[in-house]
DNA sequence: CGGTTTCTGGACTTGCAGGTCCATTTTTGC
DNA sequence: GCAAAAATGGACCTGCAAGTCCAGAAACCG
C-alpha cells in the first residue's frame, strides 16, 4: 500500500531527491529551504507535501538515504575487492580524488548533526552506513590475510574500526581545515602498517 | 575600548556563555533558542543582544572559542606531557573516560557543520582547536623520539596527523553509533603502532 | 471514452524565534 | 551622594519558512 506512484510521479519524486541533496550538498542542510528545492528542481509546495507528507523531515531522510548509498558507490568497485595491495592503493587513490573533489561539501555532515538528533531514523541511516562500511574493509584486511599479505594474528575488526575512524576523522578534517592531508596521512600509514605485519610472524 | 565591563557585566556574560554551552551540548545547536538560554541562566533579552549586540551569531562563537578551549584543558595535564608510554596510556584513559562520560553530546559536532558555514569565525576556532591538538601530539612523538622510544625516521608531524583524525573519527563514531570502540581501536592501535618501531631500526 | 485517481500549482495561514526599544534599576568613579 | 554609564526586564515588532488547502490538469484503467 506504499505504492500509489506514477510513473511520472515518481521521476518527480527521484527529481526531488536529486535536487535537494545537491543543494544541501551546495549550501549546507539549514541554508536549504524547502522554496530552494521548489525553486531548483522545478516543483511547487504542493508536490513536495505530495510526496513528502511528514514535510522537510521526510525529505530529509530521503536525502540521507540517498547520499548514503551514494558514498559507498562512489568507492566501488574497489572498496568490494581488497584483495591485493595494488587494490588497496587504487581504493585509498579513490578516497582521495573523491573527497579533493568534494572539498567543503559533505551532505551527511550536517544530517548527521541536525537530523540526527530529530529524527530517529537519520542516526539509524548513518549508523547503517559505517556498519557496511566497516564490513567492506573488515572483509578486505580478512582476505589478505589469507592470503598471507596481512599478520593473522591480527584483529581484522579492531583494524577496520580503526581505519574508518580515521577516514571519517580525515575527512571531518579537510572540512574544517580544507586540507586533504590528514586523510592521506591516515590511509598511507595505516595501510604501510598492514603491511609491515605480513612477514615478521614474531610477536 | 571592547572594555566597558562591570564586574559583575563580566560574571553575567560568563554566566551566559556556560548555560549557553550547557544547553547546546544537552540539546545541539539547531534546538536551543534564545529563550532557552534565558530561561537556563535567568537572564533576559536585552541582556542578551547587550553582551552579544551581533545576536545569536556572536553568541554562538563565544561558545565555540569557550568548547574548544575546553577540549584541550580537559586533556590537561597528561597532553602536554607525553614524556614516557605509561604518560601516553594515562591519555588515552583520559580521553576514552572523558568521551565516554559525554556520550552523544558533542558540543562542536554542529557548531563545525552548522556555525562553521554562516560564521567565518567558527571555523576558524575549529581550525585551531585541531592544529594545537596536533601540535601537541606531535610534540608528545618527537620527545619519544627524542629517547629512543619512537623510530627517529618516523614523520612526527605525519603520525600526528593520522592520530589526530583517528582521534575525531572515533568520537564521530561515537556520536552515531554510541559505542565507543573505534575511538579505543585508534588509541590502541596507534600507540601500538608508534611502540612497534622503536628497537626494530632497520627499514 | 469516462470515471477515478494521482499530480500539480499557488494562494493562504500560522507560529515562532530573532531582533528592536526603551524605561527602570544598579553600579561606578569622583 | 550624585551624575554618568552600564545592567536589567520585558513588551513589542517583524520576517520568514513550514505547513494547509483546494481547485484544476494530467494520467490511469476498465
Amino acid at each position: 500500500m506504499t505504492r500509489a506512484l506514477t510513473r511520472k510521479g515518481e521521476a518527480t519524486r527521484a527529481r526531488i531527491v536529486a535536487g535537494a541533496a545537491a543543494e544541501i550538498r551546495e549550501r549546507g542542510v539549514d541554508e536549504v529551504r524547502l522554496e530552494d528545492v521548489m525553486a531548483h528542481t522545478g516543483t511547487s509546495k504542493g508536490q513536495l507535501f505530495h510526496y513528502f507528507p511528514d514535510g522537510k523531515e521526510g525529505l530529509l531522510l530521503a536525502v540521507a538515504q540517498h547520499e548514503a548509498d551514494q558514498v559507498l558507490l562512489d568507492q566501488e568497485p574497489m572498496l568490494s575487492n581488497l584483495t591485493s595491495w595494488p587494490a588497496w592503493l587504487a581504493w585509498r587513490d579513490r578516497l582521495i580524488e573523491r573527497y579533493l573533489a568534494q572539498g567543503v561539501k559533505c551532505p551527511l555532515n550536517g544530517l548527521l548533526g541536525q537530523t540526527g538528533r530529530r529524527a530517529p531514523g537519520a542516526q539509524a541511516i548513518v549508523t547503517g552506513l559505517m556498519w557496511r562500511w566497516q564490513k567492506a574493509i573488515t572483509e578486505g584486511i580478512r582476505h589478505m590475510q589469507s592470503t598471507g599479505d596481512v599478520d593473522p594474528d591480527l584483529d581484522a575488526d579492531r583494524a577496520a574500526a580503526a581505519l574508518l575512524a580515521g577516514i571519517q576523522g580525515g575527512v571531518l578534517l579537510l572540512l574544517s581545515t580544507g586540507k586533504i592531508d590528514h586523510l592521506e596521512a591516515v590511509l598511507d600509514l595505516t595501510i604501510d602498517s598492514l603491511r609491515a605485519g605480513a612477514r615478521t610472524g614474531g610477536s
